[in-house]
This record gives C-alpha cells, sequence and structure tokens, in this order.
DNA sequence: CGGCCCTTGTACCGAACGGTACAAGGCAGT
DNA sequence: ACTGCCTTGTACCGTTCGGTACAAGGGCCG
C-alpha cells in the first residue's frame, strides 16, 4: 500500500511531461508507458480510471507544488519584493525560459478541458488573487494590485507562447524581467508616499 | 480546376476551426469530415498530403488573413494612432474576445508543431515587427517601439489562454484596452514632446 | 517455509485511427 | 449524345487506440 503511493507519485513528473508536449489527445498509453517505464498493467492499477485520472492526478500535483512553492510564499511573506523577485525566478526555472509548456493554460486551450474546467479556473484564480495580495501588502491599492497581478499571470503565459514559437529564452526572460520591474515599482512608489 | 481550388479553399475555415478546438492530433479525419462536410475521398483529393498538408493549407490562409487585414493596415497607414485602435478591434473579433484559441500559438506550444516551426515564428515575428513599425511612425524610438509591440502581442496570447481558462470576456478586453492605451499613451508623449 | 496479496507483463478486445483504391457519378467540350 | 476527366462515396487496408482480463511473479508476514 505504501508502495504503491510511492510508486503513483513518482510517475506523475513523467506523466505531466507527457501531457504537456502531446496534450491531452496525444499523449497515447504507449507514450505515457514509455515515458513513466511502467506498463500498462501498472499504469491501471494506479489510475484506474484512465487517461482523465492521470490528468486529474498530474492537475492536483500542479497545484500543489504551486501552493507550496509560490502562492504560500507570496501571502505569507512580509517582505513583499523580496517575495515577488522570488516568484519571477522560481518561475522562470519552473518553465525553463519559457522552454516548458505550462500545462494547466494548454489544457484550458484545448476542446478535452470539459473535466478539468475547475482546476484550471482555480490554478489562475489563486495565482492571481496570492500574487495580488502580496503586491498590496507593499502598500498599493487592492484594484491596482489585482491589475498587477493579472498582467503578469497573462505576461508570463503569452510569454511562454511567444519564447516557444520564437525559440528563445530571452524573449521570455525579458517579459518576466518587465513585470517584476513594474510590480517592484508600484511598491516602491506607493512606499515612498508613505514615508 | 476552378472548381477544385475552389472548394479547397471553402473547407479552409471549417478545417481551421477543428484544429483550434482539438489540436494537430485530436483533429480526427471523421471530425475534419463532419466540420467540413467532405467525405475522405474529397479530402484526400485536395490535400493529398494528409492532415499535415490541410494543417499547412489553414496556416498560410491564417498568414494571408493577417497580412491583408492587419499587417499591412498597421504599415501602410499614415495614422499610428487610428491604425492601432483598429487593430486592437480586429483582434478582439478575430479571437472572439479570447473565446476563439490562437491557432498559431497553441500549434506552436505543442509537440506537433515540428513541421511547421517555421510558418509559427514567421507569423509572431511578422506581427511584431508589423505593430513596432507602426509605432515607431507614431514619432516612438524604435527599440521602444518594438518592446511595446512584444509586450502587446505576449499580452494578447496570454489574454486568451486567461480568458479561456477563466471564461471570462471581460477579462479578455480588458487586457486589450490597457495594451492599446499603452501604446497610445506612448505616441502622444513622443508627438507631444515633438511639438 | 507456506500462504497471501499486491504488483505487473502480456495477450487480447472492439473501435477508431490515417490513409489507399477504386468504381460510380456528374459535368464540360465537341 | 458521346467521350474523357474530374470529383466523390464507399469499402477496405494495416496500425494503433484506450481499456480489460488474468496468470505469473515477488515480497512480506505469520
Amino acid at each position: 500500500m505504501s508502495r504503491t503511493a510511492t510508486d503513483r507519485v513518482d510517475a506523475l513528473p513523467a506523466l505531466a511531461e507527457v501531457f504537456r508536449e502531446h496534450g491531452h489527445a496525444g499523449a497515447s498509453l504507449s507514450r505515457i508507458s514509455a515515458a513513466t517505464g511502467l506498463g500498462k498493467g501498472s499504469l491501471y492499477n494506479f489510475f484506474p480510471g484512465g487517461k482523465d485520472e492521470m490528468m486529474a492526478a498530474v492537475l492536483a500535483d500542479i497545484a500543489d507544488w504551486f501552493e507550496a512553492a509560490i502562492f504560500s510564499a507570496l501571502e505569507l511573506s512580509d517582505d513583499p519584493a523580496r517575495a515577488i523577485a522570488a516568484m519571477i525566478r522560481d518561475v522562470d526555472t519552473y518553465f525553463n525560459s519559457g522552454g516548458r509548456v505550462c500545462l494547466v493554460g494548454t489544457l484550458g486551450l484545448s476542446a478535452s478541458r470539459d473535466p478539468f474546467t475547475k482546476s484550471i479556473r482555480l490554478y489562475f484564480e489563486r495565482w492571481i488573487a496570492a500574487l495580488a495580495t502580496c503586491i498590496a501588502k507593499g502598500s498599493v491599492p487592492g484594484n491596482e494590485a489585482s491589475t498587477l497581478a493579472e498582467r503578469t499571470v497573462v505576461g508570463i503565459q503569452g510569454a511562454i507562447v511567444l519564447a516557444r514559437a520564437l525559440d528563445d529564452e530571452n524573449t521570455f526572460r525579458r517579459i518576466l524581467r518587465h513585470h517584476e520591474k513594474t510590480m517592484l515599482d508600484a511598491i516602491a512608489a506607493h512606499r515612498s508616499r508613505h514615508s
């Protein structure tokens, strides 16, 4: 039983990579089997619900990771500027400077998103909300903070698209840096006005 | 012969919609057949190269449409502010306020993009270049114009992702309006400095 | 050491896949 | 009206699809 859970969790990263690269429709069981090193028997032992359950597990895993590594840090830190800089750095690493696709974003674009619309919406709402509260802690008014947060998340998603299309990591990092600066400037402006 | 070309062209919009919704992998021949109203016979008569040739034809059609409707207008207009506003309006219509996906962008995200990397790259390079020259005509320095153009295209792509994920047209339009204002402000700032 | 249960490779299922072959049909030119 | 060609529906190809069944392993506990 403990082994079961362990192996199932161990398979998630490879599983996620297949879904990222090939999408829900293009991720065939043979590809999944090859990527994870698990035969069909093990796959359906761990995920009786088939591909949809695998995708759901991957989405849950991603949500957990972002919650632990990004969202909570944004909300809990008492140094907003520092937290934002950390998020930008983590995002750059996670998405491999645009070389790695955002599974949640791409899934939302496809027609096979139907069973996962809730998870997809929550992922983005959570991200924007966490970032907005972080910015707001830097003395930035709530509505302006929300706007900045939304633009940043939009910019990250768009940067992934463009960086992939142009096959250029610098594009991704440039966009990331721009949004980082915009947020930090907003905080600095309101903080200086405070003092 | 003339009929052949006509029908082939007529099938492109429906074809594009299938690829948009289901991606390259998910666009099965049966779905394509249903969407276009063409049997396999006709399909392989018009596109002997199969799905890849269909996708190539769709990409060429999209490139032609953008060239005629958006890019050339950006470059040829002698009223940059007006041209930018027109582009924003056309983009909002074309992407149905985020309800419709950008086929070129999504194709670039998938692993099946390989035969089309050139077309994908050209599409975005062309878009950014055309928008940059338009902005530059508003007395904005070249490098700043390029930066603004890139950010706008990134914002559009990101807005599609987010609007789809949140299922909210207002998100898309809000982002679009922001970039429109940013570009127009830049032009106004440099123009006023000129006079 | 024996029994047990979880794990897993393999064979197999019907369906759908992308693609081909081709005969019947319709339309144009004479 | 005849001929020739383009168009197209349909049957069919081998392959792969997602998913199931199950028997052979393999480690753990008594």
